[in-house]
DNA sequence: CTGAAAGCGCTTACAG
DNA sequence: CTGAAAGCGCTTACAG
């Protein structure tokens, strides 16, 4: 027995299909006789309107697409889950794609978004995908948000990862530290290399030599890095991590080592997901107010899929927020009750574009 | 311009839709001279066919759609990217739609979906939506993952939390722990009334003394939970929370406190997410394979789609993994290099459901 | 206020 | 091997 059709509904409550339609979208004049008739109809029947056919029609899914590289461990979580909160509130449904590690993949993964979506939001962080959303998506509203940090002169959202991290270092320089050691993120991503770009450069002005070890944004690979860096002969004494996951790594491996952070080691990471302020020490970070963030990169499209003019290019500035790994004059925890009493925020002058 | 319709495509091939749609499906035989003018002129006119009108004519989405609850660290992270890989595996698209803490909801959601997916996976740790999943999908195939722990004789997943919550109790009492306290999940979630009901029975069979506070899920909850614990004349010797994103923050909470883990208190968790095992101490947990149970449940939705028979319910039965956090005997670490080498894994023998 | 009809962009028997 | 035509389930001017 297949699913009731709105023509179904117009024979049982003895109209045409027109009359349905009217009464469903509460667009056009009915009587309210007519009204009822249909809505009796309706619930009789359990009908539930096709929205395929209806999109058909209109040419509207009231759906957007989100384009992802992978879900390393809760930025990404956080990201959608205030996309979806924005996505509800205005009808519209999200349909995600992840994993899409290189650019054919994610080419592939846009093309078959044609006719499902509105409208794409595209988290590419390899340097080809760009271009690809804003020829393969055709006539489609595409917002970025592919890290590379260049206005592409199309609508986007890129984060001041050079401006952040070049605040990370120096926060770090004021402390007193000098042997202070990077751990990137994963080659070819261009949020890593920003971040990365801005160490070196923070480190170039101040004098200091710089020490990288390669991460992959994931907890495990921040541990690893840390595990070599601790064992190393020339051992930091700050470590600047392109990202919370990996941070978080690096301290559990700083502490297993039988070292102390920040005492002997200050730690900042990049993000500021909801385990930074949890662990202890407290992270110190880059923060970004993710949900945020996906709140408004959805209402943005969603503008665009209503043809509001746009192009612009949304800078949004990490702020330095600094806690205990970083800020040996901290009170040691357990004197300060909640988790978000040892925080103290800094401003940021980020970098110009 | 609006996006290049088959028709286009056929114009310029100077053939009929018809040659146009079975050159791009590969079915039905076609000239490979036909299959050339075909194929230059989709590639001249950037041809992308358009999902909903192909879905129209064929009744498939290859879409399927995950109602989920709420979106608590890396558990839900974790569970979709599980799904994510099998459905590209598969050919398949994901639409999620989150944050369904309430019957109503979820069941608006789900009659939203029709027309725009071939099927269903609901997580509804809520009573009510697993009777809505089968009067309001219609005839649409579903996957049950309600947690509810009863066989509803529909296809379904179900987690043995009551077994599981078992093991951890008898874990907790063969070391000799005796104010053995529970974290609760939030009040109303199958998932985490059957975790409670299993520490309950646990605890009586051993005849000791129960004591439960209230948590959410989060890891805010667990820690605040934990600030409790630790203020309480009779401070518990052990902790069992309700999932390990609770026990982490309680695990911070003791810490806090100056208590020490596990020998005050020995903590246990639930889910394996992959944060338990970074900790430090870190957690004893009742490891469920989140991704594979992801994976599983996206492939035997797909296969039911494709009409099998199947109204099983399948048993996930989480297996105890003690770490650190209940183990006084594990060496310190430092001495143990990698992350997993501290882990020991025992059998667990789960209720018959 | 209401209905008949065209159309959204595809696929799929059915003839030829 | 190929094309004309019907149909998927809706919406939307256009008449009446």
């Amino acid at each position: 027995m297949k699913p009731a059709t709105i023509r179904d509904v117009a024979e049982r409550a003895d109209v045409s299909v027109a009359s349905v339609s009217r009464v469903l979208n509460g667009a056009g004049p009915v009587t309210e006789a007519t009204r009822q008739r249909v809505l009796a109809a309706v619930e009789a029947l359990e009908y539930v309107p096709h929205s395929g056919a209806r999109s058909l029609s209109t040419s509207r899914t009231n759906t957007v697409g989100v384009i992802l590289p992978d879900l390393y461990g809760e930025f990404f979580s956080e990201l959608i889950r205030g996309m979806d909160v924005a996505a509800r509130a205005l009808g519209y449904h999200l349909i995600v794609s992840s994993s899409h590690d290189d650019a054919d993949e994610a080419s592939s993964a846009i093309r078959s978004m044609r006719g499902r979506v509105d409208g794409l939001i595209v988290l590419s962080p390899h340097l080809g995908a760009a271009n690809l959303a804003s020829g393969l998506a055709g006539r489609m509203p595409v917002l970025l948000m592919n890290g590379g940090g260049v206005d592409t002169g199309r609508p986007s959202i890129i984060i001041d990862n050079h401006g952040g991290a070049v605040a990370a270092v120096e926060h770090l320089v004021a402390l007193g530290r000098r042997r202070i050691a990077h751990i990137a993120g994963p080659a070819g991503n261009l949020e890593a290399e920003a971040r990365m770009a801005g160490y070196l450069e923070a480190m170039a002005a101040a004098g200091l030599p710089t020490m990288v070890v390669d991460g992959a944004f994931t907890k495990a690979s921040g541990q690893e890095a840390g595990e070599k860096l601790a064992a190393r002969a020339d051992r930091p004494d700050a470590v600047f991590a392109a990202n919370d996951n990996m941070a978080v790594g690096a301290l559990l491996a700083f502490q297993d080592a039988g070292l102390r952070v920040p005492e002997d080691v200050a730690m900042v990471g990049f993000d500021d997901i909801p385990l930074a302020g949890l662990v202890r020490p407290a992270l110190t970070t880059l923060k970004i107010n993710i949900a945020e963030t996906g709140r408004n990169a959805l209402e943005r499209l969603v503008r665009l899929i209503g043809s509001a003019a746009d192009t612009a290019c949304e800078v949004v500035r990490p702020e330095l927020v600094v806690r205990a790994s970083s800020n040996p004059l901290t009170p040691p925890p357990g004197l300060s009750g909640a988790a978000h009493t040892d925080v103290q925020t800094m401003s940021l002058e980020g970098e110009k574009l």
